[in-house]
DNA sequence: ATGGACCCTGTAGTCACTATAGGGTCAAGG
DNA sequence: CCTTGACCCTATAGTGACTACAGGGTCCAT
């Protein structure tokens, strides 16, 4: 028991290319794991639970040093949430401001396609739509 | 009249890097400006506002390349009515998935929060929390 | 005429991977 | 037993989208 699994198999477990599982080891974000007489690798579950949470974190946006620093607030139990709150709840402000900028630019979209349907191609001008700074900026 | 603008003015009008600037003039994306007789870039109005766009775009979420289309869309009057859908269609739908995704980023991140906020760290486990997979996937 | 703020080119560094070269290992089939 | 193919190893280079030097030239206010 305790066989422990090859570096294929966690990459297939956590979704993640073999390549960046090496990477992540080399910047020492998921710790070398024992290695057979062959020199392959092999991982415990640790390490597919660590792994899944790096991941899972950089799906949602965040940074590697933001990650590690979640890692770091995860392993020292004592510490207050006020840090965590703080690294989520500036991430919720950057989230819901994209949110408002994509349901624009969504509308703005959309409605140059509208104005092509009817038949006006020449004056579809999404740049101008888009492009907020004028010249009269640098007065 | 028609004077224009130093590079160090278009960047603080469009908040951008004088770097990444002349990066964009480099790759193409930012057509070059004319020069002075000392070799300074001298940018007119247009270039405001086409950098304008591009960081604008950039901000959200459009690659270099999706950039290059959406202006290429607005630059080409002549195109098509069924093209011009095609691309502005393929972008409506990039941005109503990255809404989505970005909704259930935000929700996941607020539940994360109120988890923080009933207890210590201790209690508290985002990495559990955050962890999808475990051992048992690999069965 | 000199100091500091600005501009130039060119190259190297950053982040977070991703791909490639050039090999070694292992289990299954012929 | 030997080969074939899937897997593993290290090390290095390439990607996208910038960002930061290094080593110069220019402009203009004092």
């Amino acid at each position: 028991m305790k066989q422990g699994i090859s570096i294929g198999a966690l990459a297939k477990a956590t979704k993640t290319k073999v390549e960046t599982i090496r990477y992540y080891e080399g910047i020492g974000l998921l710790p070398a794991p024992t290695r057979t007489s062959a020199n392959y690798r092999t991982y415990e579950s640790t390490h597919v639970t660590r792994l899944g949470f790096i991941r899972r974190a950089r799906d949602l946006g965040f940074s590697l040093q933001e990650v590690r620093d979640l890692l770091r607030l995860n392993d020292d139990k004592e510490r207050s949430c006020a840090e965590v709150d703080m690294l989520a709840g500036n991430h919720v402000g950057d989230i819901e401001r994209k949110i408002a900028d994509l349901e624009k630019l969504r509308d703005e979209l959309i409605e140059l396609i509208g104005q092509c349907r009817r038949g006006k191609i020449a004056d579809c001008r999404i740049l101008d739509a888009l492009a907020p700074a004028t010249m009269q900026d640098l007065a």
